[in-house]
DNA sequence: GGTGTATTTCAATAATCGTTGAAATATGGA
DNA sequence: TCCATATTTCAACGATTATTGAAATACACC
């Protein structure tokens, strides 16, 4: 990952609702969640939503795809992984050796329900 | 770890000549750095170092100590570690499970040199 | 085609952010 | 005390950000 991305990424992250956004989305699991039911659970007026799924889009933390009416938006595990991985990986000089240690998240995985 | 120091440590590495800086710290090592030696590294005017500095210590990313006429900055591995797992821990509604595989960084280690 | 729902686009606004320059403070040494 | 070095404070500026309201687009159903 280039700082660039990391850069995007964190300041895509660094914001109240979109944390609250990216973290319900990461918790709703890789089918994700239409755009309307994230606009409910926040209580978020969805022209303000769609300002914050642009943005996390943009830095690549969310993918959206249509189903019918709604639009479907769901966390990209793969570069949630990638960020954490750019932030550990200098870590230290070796003084400290955490990057080797984690294992990143399945990029995605069969949903129990 | 509170969503808003989530935020706050998200918003403080959210910039590139921050997150320059604190990767520099990190690498760096827990013995930490004068500011004047950062400076010279990334070539920052000394009152803007400052600024982001303390935006990084307000985030509690980085701590501070004055030793004689320099102040020595210290990445705080504690705080990585502790953002680290607040963007994990909720992840997937176990669907995926990276937040148990991972293994914190030591809070401080023993510098090779 | 027409209606209702879901989401996005656009324009406007206040608030915050990053950088610069000049001046101030703190420390160590002559 | 006086001087040089290291860092911080302050005021100012243009740029970006988050939110709002009104209007537009996209789709499904009748």
């Amino acid at each position: 990952m280039e700082k660039t991305d990391a850069v995007a990424a964190l300041g895509a992250l660094a914001q109240h609702n979109r944390l609250d956004v990216f973290r319900l989305l990461v918790q709703a699991g890789p089918q994700g969640m239409p755009a309307g039911a994230v606009a409910d659970a926040l209580e978020l007026a969805p022209n303000t939503l769609t300002f914050h799924f642009d943005r996390l889009r943009m830095a690549g933390l969310v993918a959206a795809r249509r189903d019918g009416r709604s639009i479907i938006y769901a966390a990209r595990y793969e570069l949630m992984n990638a960020l954490i991985a750019f932030l550990t990986e200098n870590c230290c000089r070796g003084a400290c050796a955490p990057a080797a240690a984690r294992k990143p998240a399945r990029k995605s995985a069969k949903v129990p329900a």
